[in-house]
This record gives C-alpha cells, sequence and structure tokens, in this order.
DNA sequence: CTAGGACTTCGAGCGCGCTCTAACGCAAAT
DNA sequence: ATTTGCGTTAGAGCGCGCTCGAAGTCCTAG
C-alpha cells in the first residue's frame, strides 16, 4: 500500500514523542494547504498514486472540480478531505465504510449521531487491534529472546531436545 | 479473518494484564495440546476454517499425516506449528514470508540465524503498526472530541462556519 | 513541425488470503 | 438398505484495494 509512506512521513515528524491530540491537530496542517492542486502534488503531498486518487474519486470518496483542459483540480476541501480519507484507511477502516460515511457527510447535518457513532465503532476497533499487536510483539519477542527458530510455540520447559519442528 | 476469533479468545482470557512474556507462555499451553486430532477439532481449537488448515498445508506451511481413511490427523506439533502459524498471521506477516521461514525451519539449525533474522524484522514491523496505531487512535479521538463528523481533519480554528464537507 | 510530458477515460488485471463447490469415500445410526 | 455426517480432492471463485495499460487530448519546448 502506498499509502504507508504517509505514515512514515508522519511518524518521522513525530519523532518519539507520543501522539497526543495537539500533535495531530498540528500534524494537520504541517504545511498549508494550497487553495489548489493538481492530482501529482497531492499524490506527492499524501504518497499515494494518481492512480489511487482517481479510483478514491470513482469510488465517490471526492469529488474533484475540472479545469479547461479536463484536468483535475484539487481545492482545499478535497485535500483535506483526502487527508482524512487516507487516515481512516491506513488505520483500517475499509473502503466500503469510508464510502457509507461519506454518504453522511453528503447528506447533512442530521447524520451527525451516525457518523459519530461510526467514529467510536472505529475506535474500538483500533484499540482491539492495538492489544492484539501488544499481545503478537510479546509473542515474537518470547520467541525471540528464549530461543529463537523453532516453530513450536513452547520451548521445552527442559530443553532436552529441540523444540518441534 | 476467521483468524481474529483466536485473538478474542486470548485476549479475553487475559483479560486487562499487560501482556508479558510469562503470560505468553502460559497461553500456549492454556490446555494442554492432544497428542492427536481431527481437523474439526484443530479448527475449532484456533478458531479457523477446516478450509483454512487444508489450505496451510497445500501451501506448505505444515505437514500432516492421514489415517487409515485417508483423513488428516494432527499431532502435536503440527498443532503448535498452527498455534504458531496463527499468530503470525495475526501480527500481520504474509503467507509468503511464513513459507520462507519454515522452509528454514525444515531445512535444519543452520538456518536459526537466518531465521532470527526474519523474526526481528517481523518485530520491527509490529512496532511499527503500533505506532502508527496509536496515531491514528489519537486522530480518532480527536475528531471524536473535536467535531465529530466533518471530513475535513482540522475543525475550523474559529468554529465560523462547518468544517469542509 | 515534432517530440515529450502530463493529463484524461475506460476497463482489465493482479496479489493476497482465503472460501467455496462438486463429486466422491467411508462408517455408524436408523 | 439408506441416510446422515464427516471427511477427502482438485480446482474455481471471491472480495479487497489497488495498479496498470491502451488510446487519446492538450500544451510547451526545441
Amino acid at each position: 500500500m502506498a499509502t504507508d509512506d504517509l505514515m512514515t512521513k508522519v511518524l518521522d515528524a513525530l519523532g518519539d514523542a507520543q501522539p497526543t491530540v495537539e500533535a495531530i491537530h498540528d500534524l494537520t496542517d504541517l504545511a498549508e494547504v494550497p487553495s489548489s492542486m493538481t492530482i501529482a502534488e497531492v499524490a506527492d503531498r499524501l504518497a499515494l498514486s494518481a492512480h489511487t486518487l482517481r479510483y478514491y474519486e470513482r469510488a465517490g470518496l471526492v469529488t474533484v472540480a475540472r479545469d479547461s483542459q479536463g484536468h483535475r483540480v484539487y481545492d482545499a476541501d478535497a485535500v483535506r478531505r483526502l487527508v482524512f480519507l487516507t487516515r481512516m484507511r491506513l488505520s483500517g477502516m475499509s473502503m466500503r465504510e469510508l464510502q457509507h460515511y461519506i454518504e453522511l457527510v453528503d447528506a447533512g447535518e442530521h447524520t451527525v449521531p451516525e457518523r459519530m457513532a461510526m467514529l467510536a465503532e472505529h475506535r474500538d476497533t483500533i484499540v482491539r487491534r492495538l492489544r492484539e499487536l501488544t499481545l503478537s510483539l510479546a509473542a515474537v519477542d518470547y520467541k525471540i529472546t528464549t530461543y529463537g527458530g523453532a516453530t513450536g510455540s513452547d520451548v521445552e520447559r527442559r530443553p532436552s531436545r529441540d523444540a518441534a519442528a
């Protein structure tokens, strides 16, 4: 996923600081969003391909105006929406869910509660995934520190023979 | 992924405790591994489908003996290997990588250094993903707490108008 | 005048990880 | 005797999220 590169950038920018709400807020406008950008500029900025940007548009996730030559012109709102979309994709929200979310956004203010519910549910998904990964990390660490190669998840209590192949 | 259910079980078993090396070790043999199991029993235990188990076997990740009727008989080693494989899949290691890892295991002790390197690299991948998710979580929290619905990642500094749709 | 380069659309193709179907075998239960 | 149930195989199919190719348009530089 080309999208991963954006997170690399962001993490680099963060350094080792714990991400806080404030940090996120700052990240949002690390650089000002120009009032309009070409597809190449947006692709570069979000670290995804022009192909992907067109794909997102086809999928109904953004609407993008055209200039006199029929070329896409991304305004600041479109770019901000794409930043949001990219973040959500990266955190594991599916295209389908994002399409639904965007439908809600486009449907108006009265859908705010449902949007909140989606975000809350997604939050839970992220938390769950964090716990899974933390556990996996511990498991891998265990494997590295105690032996280092066999597939049996438990190394022999008494290393009389090699762990199961 | 059906595999997710296993982690659900494991997380439930863990409760809110921080996963530690010891906890992982205990988890490994939460229940004793019988000396042989049918495909249905293994599927049930690992919370993945019999289809998937056959698929893993076809992919060369495990070797499974047959009984007189040609039915699969999973011995303890096979089950332990599958526990390992499931864990690694869940933590994001690809089938391709696992195939390589298993080749190394089957190739003998002299591949231990390379296996260690793979594990270490995978460990880094997990850590990176944890950081990404932590950041995403902060972003989602930010969105939930500050506004709750628009796609613009930054809500207006002064909420004069609605954030970008 | 021509070549290059960035863009357009439409639609096909791909890699991954399963997931399922069809047709069949065997054994115990009715 | 047949139904039920659990297993087998080979191979096709699917959902996802891109990713790419072909053919064409337009502008600019040489």
